[in-house]
DNA sequence: GTGAAAGCGCTAACAA
DNA sequence: TTGTTAGCGCTTTCAC
C-alpha cells in the first residue's frame, strides 16, 4: 500500500500539504491539489484504515454476536445487518457464539479491545439459561454500546428490536380454532430460549380462552423430528391442527400428515414460524409467520449507529423496537 | 480503555516499562513486573487492537466475501472460517456481494485498504458470467492473498478449495442407474454457476455413458418450483429417478411425488445436493450428496492463515484442494 | 500556500 | 533493570 509518506516524496512537497490536498482543504493551492490528486490516483492510494482508526478513536465497524449461523432466521437478520452497515460505511466482524455463554463472553472481550465501535447481537442459549448479563453490563459500561435483537436481555439498559412473539401465536392459534379447529398442537424445538418460551404462551392464552385443551410436543436437540411428528399422529389421530414455533416442525408436520391418510388442509391445518424458500418444502405450501428477518437487522443497525452518532446519548434512553410479525396464507390453512 | 499510558503515570514508570512488563520481558525486574500486571488486572487493561496493528502491519483480521448469505451451504462454510480462524487468533470481517460482480469490486477494495490480512471468497454469479477476474488479480498483486472456495475462478493464480462436483453427481447418478432407473432427470436452480454446470455435466456423462437419455428441468429465478416440477410429472410419467443440483429441489421432488401417487423410493428415488436439516424436510428423507461445507470452510481458513505466517511464498506456489462428498444414503433410494 | 510537529497506543532498538 | 526515542500512517494545530 502506497502512503501519503511516499507520495510527499516522490512530489517534493510534505506529508501534510498532501494529506491536506487529498482532503481538498482550501488551505492548498490549486494546482498542488491537483498534481496531488493524480499522482494519488495514479498510485491507487487509499487511506489506511488502521490509521485513521487509532487516530480518530474509532472504527467504523460493527460487531456482531449471533449464535448460530445455520439457523435460517439468524442468517437473514445478519443480511439486513450487513445491507444497513455497508450503507453508512460500516463494516461488521461476525463472531458466532454457537449458544455458548462462554464462547459470547471471550467474543465480547476480544472486540472489546478497540476492534469495533459496538455491538449487535442475539443472546446465546445458555447466558439464556443461566440468565447472566454482566458481561454486557461491563461491555456497556466500557462505552461500548448494544443492540440486542429477537432474544434480548430485558435487564439490561440498552436498545432492543423485538418479534411480537407472544401475539404472532396468539393470532395465528385464533386463526385455526377460527376455522374451527379443535384439537391444536403446538410443536416446538426451541423451547429453552426465551422466544420459544413466549410464543408457546401465545398458542396457550388462545387455546384456554376458548377453553381447549393445550396440547405441546416438544422437542429436544437430539430428537428426529420425523419420528416424534409421526408418533404425534399416531397416538393422537384427531388432530386438527399444528402450531409450529420453529421453522421445521411445521413443514414436517405437512408432509408427515400424508402417511396417515390426512389431508393438508382439509383435515389438518398448520401454521409455522418459517421463511418463504422453507415454506416451499412442504405440499402443500406452509402458511408462515413470517418475522421479517432483514428488516430486524437493519432496525438494529440503525439503531446502533444512531447511538454511534450521538455519543452523549445517556445510557437511560434506551428504546426498544418491535416489529411485527404477518401471517403469509399458503395452502397449509383453509 | 485504559491504556499503557495511564497505567505508567499510575505507577512512576515509563511507558516501555510497562510495555515489557506486561510482556514478560525479563529485562524487567521481578516485582516490578508484578506491579504492573497487578494493576493491569485491576483496570482490566487489554492491548489495544487498533494500535497493535498500526505497529505491526497486520490486523489478524480476515476478509470473508460470499455471494449469499441466505444459502445453507455457504452460511455452513463461513461457519467453519469463523471457527478455524478463531481458531488461531484471526477475526472475520464478513461482506455480502449478493451476486453481484460490483459489490464484490466495492468489498474487496475497501478491505484493501490495511482492514484484513487477505481474503476468503467465492464469486458472484455475476462475476462468473462476465468472467471478470482483474479485481482478484489487482488484490493479490497488491500483496493481498486470497483464497477462493466452492465457486472459484481457475484463471486466477490462488490457493483454492472446490468441491468433487462433477464427480459427485456422476457418481450419484451411476447409483439410481444401478437400482436399475432408466429415466432420470436433472433438476437444478443454478444453472447460471460454474458448479452447476459442473453437475450437470457429470450426470450427462453417467447417462450417456448408459445409453440413456438426459432429461433436464432448469428452474429460473423466478420460477415456482412446485410448480414446474409438477408439470414435469405431469407431462412424463415415466420418471424414476431425480438428481437435484440444489438443496431444494430435491425435498420438493419427493413431496409432490405423492401428488401423483408415486412412491418414493420404491417408483422415484431421489438424490439431492443437501444438508442433513434439510433432507429432514421431506418424508422420507432426502438421500444427499454431502458437501462437508464446515470442512471447507476449515480448509480454506487453513490455507490463508498459512499463507500470512510463510509471506514470501511465491505466488506461484499454489494448491488445490478438493473436498470430497459423501453419498449419505436415507429412504429416498432404495 | 506550505511545512513542522505533536499525538493516537503500541513495540523495540538503543542508551543509560 | 529502567528509560528514551523513533516510528507505524494519519490528521490537525500552529508557525512560517
Amino acid at each position: 500500500m502506497v502512503t501519503l509518506k511516499q507520495l510527499a516524496k516522490e512530489l517534493n512537497v510534505s506529508i501534510s500539504t498532501v494529506s491536506k490536498a487529498l482532503n481538498n482543504s482550501d488551505e492548498i493551492g490549486e494546482d498542488t491539489r491537483k498534481r496531488v490528486k493524480e499522482l494519488a490516483r495514479l498510485y491507487n492510494y487509499k487511506p489506511n484504515k488502521v490509521a485513521l482508526s487509532l487516530k480518530q478513536n474509532k472504527t467504523k465497524t460493527i460487531g456482531v454476536i449471533i449464535p448460530d449461523i445455520l439457523n435460517h432466521f439468524l442468517s437473514k437478520v445478519l443480511f439486513g445487518i450487513e445491507r444497513e452497515a455497508n450503507k453508512h460505511g460500516y463494516n461488521i466482524i461476525t463472531c458466532i457464539s454457537n449458544e455458548s455463554l462462554e464462547k459470547e463472553k471471550e467474543s465480547l472481550e476480544l472486540l472489546a479491545n478497540g476492534s469495533v465501535d459496538g455491538f449487535i447481537l442475539s443472546i446465546a442459549e445458555e447466558t439464556q439459561s443461566k440468565n447472566e448479563i454482566n458481561h454486557f453490563k461491563d461491555t456497556i459500561n466500557q462505552g461500548l454500546p448494544i443492540v440486542m435483537f429477537d432474544r434480548v436481555a430485558h435487564d439490561v439498559k440498552c436498545d432492543k428490536v423485538i418479534v411480537d412473539d407472544f401475539e404472532s401465536t396468539y393470532r395465528a392459534t385464533k386463526n385455526l380454532i377460527a376455522e374451527g379447529r379443535k384439537n391444536i398442537v403446538f410443536i416446538s424445538n426451541i423451547d429453552t430460549i426465551s422466544v420459544g418460551k413466549l410464543r408457546e404462551r401465545g398458542y396457550n392464552k388462545s387455546i384456554l380462552e376458548e377453553g381447549l385443551t393445550p396440547k405441546l410436543l416438544i422437542l429436544k436437540k437430539n430428537d428426529d423430528p420425523q419420528q416424534k411428528i409421526k408418533q404425534l399422529y399416531k397416538k393422537n389421530k384427531t388432530i386438527d391442527g399444528v402450531i409450529a414455533a420453529d421453522s421445521a416442525s411445521g413443514v414436517i408436520a405437512i408432509n408427515m400428515a400424508r402417511n396417515f391418510k390426512r389431508k393438508v388442509p382439509k383435515d389438518i391445518s398448520v401454521i409455522g414460524f418459517s421463511s418463504k424458500s422453507v415454506s416451499n418444502h412442504s405440499v402443500p405450501k406452509l402458511t408462515v409467520i413470517r418475522q421479517h428477518a432483514k428488516k430486524i437487522g437493519a432496525k438494529a443497525a440503525e439503531l446502533l449507529i444512531d447511538r454511534l452518532k450521538t455519543p452523549h446519548k445517556s445510557i437511560e434512553d434506551y428504546s426498544t423496537k418491535i416489529v411485527k410479525t404477518t401471517l403469509v396464507k399458503s395452502k397449509s390453512t383453509l
